[in-house]
DNA sequence: GTTCACTATTGAACAGCGTTTAGAAGTTGT
DNA sequence: ACAACTTCTAAACGCTGTTCAATAGTGAAC
């Protein structure tokens, strides 16, 4: 066989990645391997090699485009109040965090075997996130110092975040779709209203 | 070989149990092995499925060891104030999570290969956690409604989770060993003091 | 003291995993 | 038509968790 271009280098990337959340959607991570993707895409798992470095760096790609999911559902509508956009993006990630569960804690849990470092594709998107909460929180706050409102932001998204962790692994035994919403909203408004009082 | 009673079942299950420590303790996770933990006990992969149903149980065991010493670093001072004592029992979870970073994960990051339903013996010591927290919540809020108390205690521990998360797996970018335990300050403070108020 | 039943333990096997690489198969340029 | 080049495969390596027939040692019975 080895038919040269039945698929170009891009076009075999794309269709592995797909595979990857597809079979991670289904079957969820723990379920997944080489030897799956390469047959989902008929092909040998050896040549996934020839595209990514090794089955980390395949992962990292899903995990890109994942996280572009993510970041667009949790752009700011420029007419509402901080508190409002932080509102509408801690639900998008809660969100994704229970609609899309094993994509989200391929992105957020899973630990790369690898130690190689992260890219700098993808360590900008993970930034972007506390980014943007950060410019909320810098809107919301009058005249705190920049340190001030950095530390905020990694305070406030990284209990966010702890909420979508419990939540995508059902050890909040609360009842229902409602009641992590009602978390994070309790969280935002008590953390927000106690800080905002501080400038 | 096969010497009959050189360690009792439950010797080789204390025996299984420290090894695992030790072994992830020294390298993660990661390089655990069930041939591993053999190695370092002086018996054979096999024999470890005498003495525990899979790797996951064996597992199970060494986290409520884990725990347990947790459990301990957070017990309450009784004449401490509630704010007081969730500050110290926070500092206790946050300080496992970044000094033995390692057994903390396989707690609270390690998802389980098999879907067997979580023994009582286990889930018993993962329930105080939350109920600790409830108790000084309680003492906390005059005339809530227990529903009330119940989800502000998930929401505010989530969110000392989310830290300790971050925490262990250095994604914070915040400097050294301090900054992390002021984001738990911070978010204490702010979320009790706004929180209380609705009493 | 020998035999017998019992049990703790082994050792080998199975199916799967990620990863590497020699060489085959197919394409393109001359 | 042939050589050069690229794509892809097939097989292997060393690892994993797990199962189970066979074995080595123990303690009791005669």
């Amino acid at each position: 066989m080895a038919r040269r271009n039945q698929h170009s280098r891009e076009e075999l990337q794309a269709l592995a990645i797909d595979a990857v959340r597809e079979l991670v959607a289904e079957q969820g991570l723990a379920k997944l391997s080489v030897r799956k993707v390469a047959e989902k895409i008929r092909y040998t798992p050896g040549m996934l090699y020839h595209v990514f470095t090794n089955l980390d760096d395949l992962i990292l790609h899903a995990n890109a485009a994942t996280l572009d999911t993510l970041l667009a559902d949790m752009r700011a509508s420029s007419n509402l109040s901080p508190i409002q956009v932080l509102h509408k993006m801690a639900s998008a990630y809660l969100s994704l965090a229970r609609t899309q569960t094993a994509l989200w804690q391929m992105v957020f849990m899973h630990r790369m075997h690898n130690a190689a470092p992260v890219p700098d594709w993808y360590q900008q998107r993970t930034a972007q996130l506390f980014e943007r909460v950060e410019q909320q929180m810098a809107r919301l706050a009058d005249g705190q110092s920049a340190a001030a409102i950095h530390l905020a932001a990694r305070t406030l998204w990284s209990s966010v975040h702890g909420i979508a962790v419990l939540a995508a692994e059902n050890k909040l035994d609360v009842a229902g779709d409602v009641d992590e919403q009602v978390m994070l909203d309790s969280l935002l408004d008590h953390y927000l209203n106690s800080w905002a009082k501080e400038s």
